[in-house]
DNA sequence: GTCTATATCATGATAGAC
DNA sequence: GTCTATCATGATATAGAC
């Protein structure tokens, strides 16, 4: 099945392709993919049910395609955060919370930003990719970001030398899953609970879009840097 | 054995429904319950495709019966480990990191049960539920897991009357997020991406299991009591 | 390049014999 | 309670007309 991106052209932008691309996302953030047929995408698009195959080959090549327009563009916005924090330390140890503030500070800005709201559902879509039971989801994902994760782990190695590798790999892990949570926001459940049975505000008001950011570093500078676990005899 | 039970009845146990239940955990845990076929799962757990259907009804039920199955146990022995907690302290309020530790320790010792490391497993399927698009499976955790959820946020309230609750509901989130990473570890993305390309080891080790739960502590309890973040003017 | 029409197959569900 | 046989539906994918 690996014989799709030779004829319809890679990075080819036309106006059906980019329809189908967006209706994808928007039916993937609602519904996971699993759950979304070919035929709701080419409706919601409104393009022919054989365009789809026509311009990606295969449904999985498709979810790859939504996937990796937003990743990389994440991405590429990381590493040149990195980039610039590291030209401008001229060789020093890097803040760690700068350096959180690189990986996890960009992702939520991108929700921000030119695309507007929607741009936060996308990242919701990207969090839920990384917990993603599908196999080639998953080879996508290693191959399309432990590359950048990689490059942010070790930066914390070095800023945090006096902290055991492994501590730093598992706390990464940890501020992964808080941000992952952080976007999708504690209101989900409540809204599907039913309104007004919780003292909770069911609604994302202002204030969570705007102290959002600042919330989550608290918390997870707060974890970055707690003390170590003793170490249980084994 | 007099088994005859007039309806499939909701809380009976029998033979081929357990297996089935079985079956259910490991493939929903593998491929995730939407590319889980009925068929799969009766071949699985070596019963004929028409069993699902007389014992659960349909396909939707089955996944609820399975969820319920876990998710009850485990909330059970939460709300045990509170009242227990609540008993000593005689309405004194509590302590945070005891809070914590009814809540995720628990979550994190049933790894550690007589089911040994099948139920590490269960706990990964338990915690992917938690982001499921599906809406019956939404509203399925709204009915069982909300309640206990607000019950220890309740109790969080009261032990840290200084911090703003809009801040504990926020970092009760986050610590699901984390908790729900440190669950599936992070070698389950360096696993796909190949041995040997990375300086992580890519197998779960003996330390990894007995040092997850003082980590993952160590880790919330650093983030719940971080400083608040600096209410920037709207 | 795009769509119509269709091929092929798997799915959830049910009816009825045993 | 369990099985066989079958249904209607919807899935991905393809061949070929415009």
């Amino acid at each position: 099945m690996p014989t799709s991106d030779l004829l319809p052209a890679e990075g080819r932008a036309s106006a059906t392709r980019e329809a189908i691309l967006g209706a994808c996302e928007r039916l993937f953030m609602q519904h996971g993919h699993e759950a979304t047929s070919l035929r709701q995408i080419a409706r919601e698009a409104g393009v022919n049910l054989a365009a789809a195959h026509y311009h990606f080959g295969s449904k999985e090549a498709l979810i790859q395609a939504v996937l990796k327009r937003r990743l990389a563009a994440l991405n590429d916005r990381r590493i040149a955060a990195l980039d610039s924090l590291e030209r401008e330390a001229r060789g020093a140890p890097l803040k760690p919370s700068h350096i959180v503030d690189a990986f996890f500070g960009t992702l939520l800005r991108m929700a921000d930003g030119p695309q507007g709201p929607e741009g936060r559902n996308v990242l919701a879509l990207l969090e839920r990719t990384m917990t993603d039971p599908a196999s080639f989801v998953h080879a996508f994902i290693s191959r399309e970001y432990m590359p950048v994760i990689d490059r942010f782990r070790d930066a914390l190695f070095r800023a945090l030398p006096d902290v055991p590798r492994e501590e730093i790999v598992w706390r990464f892990q940890f501020m992964l899953g808080a941000t992952s949570y952080a976007i999708v926001g504690p209101h989900a459940l409540y809204r599907a609970a039913g309104l007004g049975q919780h003292d909770t505000p069911p609604q994302r008001t202002e204030d969570d879009t705007r102290l959002l950011l600042p919330r989550l570093m608290s918390f997870l500078m707060g974890g970055l840097r707690a003390p170590l676990p003793e170490h249980s005899p084994p």
